[in-house]
RNA sequence: CGGGGCGUGGCGCAGUCUGGUAGCGCGUUCGGUUCGGGACCGAAAGGUCGGAGGUUCAAAUCCUCUCGCCCCGACCA
């Protein structure tokens, strides 16, 4: 591609609005333009790489044996009346009505569609197992879409649903679609982990999450520094080892005025916040709960929710920690409550002894409580948010480290969450009628595109990995010079012969103006042809990610780069 | 939805407090000099100051309403 006809405008300034790499180089770079909060046009640059990603998906999910097919993005809203989601999915789903006044929506997901479609066509155990996918745009409506492709409203997801026999079968095809992802996300040339998931609203009972670690990573991890366990710290599991608690003190009343907080009433007691622990008074499904964890320590409010099996969680307002406790926030213990309301009681916190706890009337705490012989709790158990340094919970002698990451695959175990409600069944050699049991696969296509620029970039620009580049070498012509641009012509003409793709930079612009857009692109050969160079017969080769120049023989220039970008291609 | 901020040529911004001819840098066009890491000189094009209403002799500036966008949080694949 000459540079002059195609459509490539950069910027020397990033909006204002982009704030993190993969946003600000994609837009400088001439990649994307936004057309509204989390709707972008992809330019030439920015759809090629789109493309790359595409076909190294495809290549990798056809050779597992899956089928590829297109579903619509406007769906009809009895599909998704039948699965429940019309009334759970709530204001994410995009709705609207055709002119007849019938309800649709645009899809953020495809369960139901696909569903539809087997359940007419799959009658026999003969026709399974099948893994069907497509590639297509999405609509979710966020509250907030950010950080530009990395959250955005509409966006490209690969999106596949396997249909067994049974769970056995299920779980093999999990399995190959888990090693599949890892070498998609490999291919792509990204530093990623497999982590242990929460099955969040599309609900199923496991799920490994594919997360592309960096700094600017909208998710929470942790993983061992030891085993390969690793996990969303939504869900994430740190090993404790119960110690008997041993009471020396009697409960003791202290008056602690204005110490509400954990750092205040540690300060105060000269107590570390580990020693101390905090009550917190949830509302589950409106009914007010108290869940006590160590003062260093959050409540995991999704493990919380999954133990009370409620759907609304949330912290109580000031008015009823005052009706459950009788005090203002600050001053809440299971001593005393005003009403008795359940207490759960973190691993953690069965381990202590004479520990400090909130009174329950304003500006006292009490000191010496212990578990059991003061209070009796509802329930012990992990409610506590996994943190950087607690033991593994998989191994004998690993220690949990903290990552951020961007989820950029997932793969779920589903079994007949929406194949019962959407009757997909088929007749087994038995002659019984069953529901198939399902798994579900995604990738965000172009989260791995802005991911790939968060791991692969410096401040001039960005860094690709070869196989997502969209192109593989630049040429630069230096200056307008007769010599110059023949031999820029002719290594442009040697490499495209030979199936190299090559961006052509003949613009008329000062050499300057060329590298600074080159780095911006990031292309990862870069030949520059200069008439100091032609005129000793070289010109000369670098690589994005190193310093190295390399002078080249015009002659032989071709040759060597096709055999370099040979190597790199995977 | 809660908190904070911003809407002024294509991009980045000043001007708003204290009302009085709409400015600067980049980019774009034309001419010239330059020419290996975002050149210089000269000329030019390009703006209903997000929108509506109001106050005023006069509104980018003050008031009311509204739309959009960004950041933090809550939520979420």
């Amino acid at each position: 591609m000459r540079m002059s006809q195609s459509l490539i405008p950069t910027l020397k300034e990033a909006p204002s609005e982009a704030e993190v790499p993969s946003h600000i180089f994609m837009v400088r770079g001439g990649y994307l333009r936004k057309v509204a909060a989390g709707v972008y046009s992809f330019l030439p640059l920015g759809w090629r790489v789109v493309k790359k990603v595409e076909k190294i998906i495809r290549e990798e999910l056809d050779r597992a044996g899956c089928l590829e097919v297109f579903l619509p993005a406007v769906i009809p809203a009895e599909l998704w009346q039948e699965s429940g989601r019309w009334e759970k999915y709530g204001a994410q789903l995009l709705r609207f009505k055709d002119r007849k006044g019938a309800d649709f929506v645009i899809g953020p997901t495809h369960e139901e569609v696909i569903c539809a479609l087997v359940r007419d066509d799959v009658r026999s155990w003969r026709q399974l197992p099948l893994n069907l996918y497509q590639i297509q745009t999405k609509f979710r409506d966020e509250l907030r879409p950010r950080a530009g492709l990395m959250r955005g409203r509409e966006f490209i997801m690969k999106d596949g649903y396997s249909f067994h026999v049974d769970e056995a079968d299920t779980q093999r095809e999990y399995k190959k679609m888990y090693d599949t992802y890892s070498r998609i996300f490999t291919r792509c040339g990204l530093a990623f982990r497999a982590v242990e998931a929460d099955t969040g609203n599309i609900g199923g009972s496991s799920s490994h999450e594919f997360q592309v670690l960096t700094e600017t990573g909208e998710d929470a991890l942790v993983a061992c520094d030891n085993c390969d366990y690793a996990a969303n710290v939504e869900q994430a599991v740190g090993r404790h080892t119960p110690v008997k608690p041993n009471p020396t003190q009697p409960v003791k009343k202290v008056a602690t005025p204005g110490k509400h907080t954990i750092a205040e009433v540690s300060g105060f007691f000269g107590v570390p916040p580990e020693k101390l622990v905090k009550t917190l008074v949830y509302l589950a499904n409106g009914k007010p709960v108290a869940v006590m964890v160590r003062g260093d320590r959050d409540v995991n409010e999704i493990k919380l929710a999954k133990a009370l099996s409620v759907e609304a969680l949330a912290l109580a307002g000031d008015a009823a920690v005052k009706e459950v406790t009788g005090a203002a926030v600050g001053f809440a213990g299971p001593v005393g409550l005003k009403l008795p309301v359940p207490v759960y009681v973190d691993v953690e916190v069965a381990s202590l002894s004479d520990f400090i706890v909130g009174a329950n009337e304003d500006d006292a705490h009490l000191t010496g409580v212990n578990l059991d012989r003061d209070f009796k709790p509802t329930a012990v158990g992990d409610y506590r948010t996994a943190a950087a340094g607690d033991a593994c919970a998989r191994c004998e002698t690993g220690h949990l480290k903290a990552y951020r990451g961007i989820e950029v695959g997932q793969v779920f175990f589903l079994g007949t969450k929406y194949s019962k409600p959407m009757k997909v069944t088929f007749l087994d050699q038995d002659g019984q009628e069953k529901p198939a049991v399902m798994g579900t696969y995604g990738i965000g296509v172009t989260r791995i595109v802005a991911s790939a620029i968060e791991q692969n970039h410096d401040k001039d620009g960005i860094i690709w990995p070869v196989p997502l580049a969209p192109f593989e070498v630049t040429v630069l012509a230096l200056q307008q010079d007769q010599e110059v641009l023949a031999t820029a012509q002719k290594v442009y003409d040697e490499l495209t012969a030979a199936g190299i793709e090559v961006l052509y930079d003949d613009r008329d612009e000062r050499a300057g103006v060329k590298f600074k857009d080159a780095d911006l692109i990031g292309i990862p050969f870069r030949i520059a042809v200069g008439k100091k160079g032609v005129a000793e017969g070289v010109v000369e080769l670098k690589r994005r990610n190193a310093a190295l120049v390399r002078k080249l023989k015009i002659d032989e220039a071709g040759r060597t780069v096709v055999a370099e970008v040979q190597k790199e291609r995977k």
